[in-house]
DNA sequence: ATTAAAATAGACTGATTGGTCTAGTTTCTT
DNA sequence: AAGAAACTAGACCAATCAGTCTATTTTAAT
């Protein structure tokens, strides 16, 4: 089975891991190209932009590792809580995740306070995420695991920005360790929620 | 009184007000001194280099302001945990820190990964900012406030992360109300330490 | 008042930026 | 096989970047 198209989705590839590490601004459509190999007028042939070519980026390569990463697949009558656990244990083995954070929050932090566009793109998948989050912790408040005094939204919220905040530290602080120490301490919170 | 090089003091204000916002990447030199209204060649009398201003912005500008924030300064008497509660309502009364975020952490989560110098730099300024909150907590433990279960440094380093992450979301998502709520779950976090 | 030093002023430079343009090549369609 | 469409190739462009340079003005020292 042929790709189509393997031009453009080696300059997605490689335009994700570009601004991943070194940021929008910083990364430049020549770094970019003389990376993957390809020249100029293929990558003007596929986005008529810089901007464009990163918006691909966010919405073909971004938005669908998150949503692996986020996918909240409950074994049956697993708890939310051993759920979350599993998910954190997971996540502390992707290396690239724990020592350079979450490419989604490091975008957003460089951009959505200087460019429209690129704000309203983030924040689409910033509310489906919120959602998806508040879901689960609504389910386990109405399956008697959490205490009915838990916000579900609210927590979703403290829940994701937490989570980013840890992962996205220097990666000279970075490593699973701290993750998983860190991490404890946003489970603790929930668990103080926790039915006995 | 006159002020010593009074060109050299509106260069580093207006760097910090401009990194701020627009990062170290998208802040050029010449808009820097367009909007401080100040040639070149008196920058470059000053600074040898973009770098080297930036440095200097940082440890003339943004330390001190940092330090006025975490000055823990305790009245008298007062629980750890109340001085806690009192530090995050006079944050939310600024303005700028809850659209933009920590101007420390935002720079963090920019320069850390592509930036030694700066990198240890910042690095610098948190360990300083750990040990003060660790020495905190620690009180807390030490005056029977927190149970002796609560580790320090390790929920010094979630606290930090955890606060710097709620607060560098989106301007779209930022407002004094969701930080007071976001931050109760940190609170919460360290109210199941307490020793009632 | 004279001289030296500090600071100002901005034209200029070479490198790099995002983006354009045209010519050629490959692939698909019929 | 022929023609059209898709794609490749990279020279080129204007704008912008950080940084240099020299000339001039202001301030400080004696």
């Amino acid at each position: 089975m042929k790709e189509k198209n393997p031009t453009r989705e080696k300059l997605l590839d490689i335009t994700f891991e570009e601004i991943y590490i070194h940021g929008y601004a910083s990364t430049s459509i020549g770094s970019i190209l003389k990376k993957a190999s390809i020249p100029k007028g293929s990558m003007y042939h596929f986005f008529k932009s810089k901007k464009v070519l990163v918006i691909a980026m966010i919405q073909e390569r971004l938005f669908p590792k998150m949503d692996l990463f986020f996918n909240y697949k409950k074994e049956k009558e697993q708890s939310v809580f051993s759920n979350l656990k599993d998910t954190f244990v997971s996540m502390s083995k992707h290396k690239k995740l724990i020592i350079y954070g979450c490419p989604f929050y490091r975008l957003m932090v460089e951009l959505s306070p200087i460019d429209k566009e690129f704000d309203s793109l983030l924040m689409l998948k910033y509310n489906e995420l919120l959602l998806g989050l508040e879901t689960l912790f609504q389910e386990g408040i109405d399956n008697n695991e959490f205490s009915k005094s838990l916000n579900a939204k609210h927590f979703a919220e403290f829940y994701l920005s937490s989570v980013w905040g840890v992962l996205s530290l220097s990666p000279s602080l970075s490593s699973a360790k701290n993750f998983i120490t860190h991490i404890r301490y946003i489970l603790n919170t929930l668990e103080s929620y926790k039915i006995s």
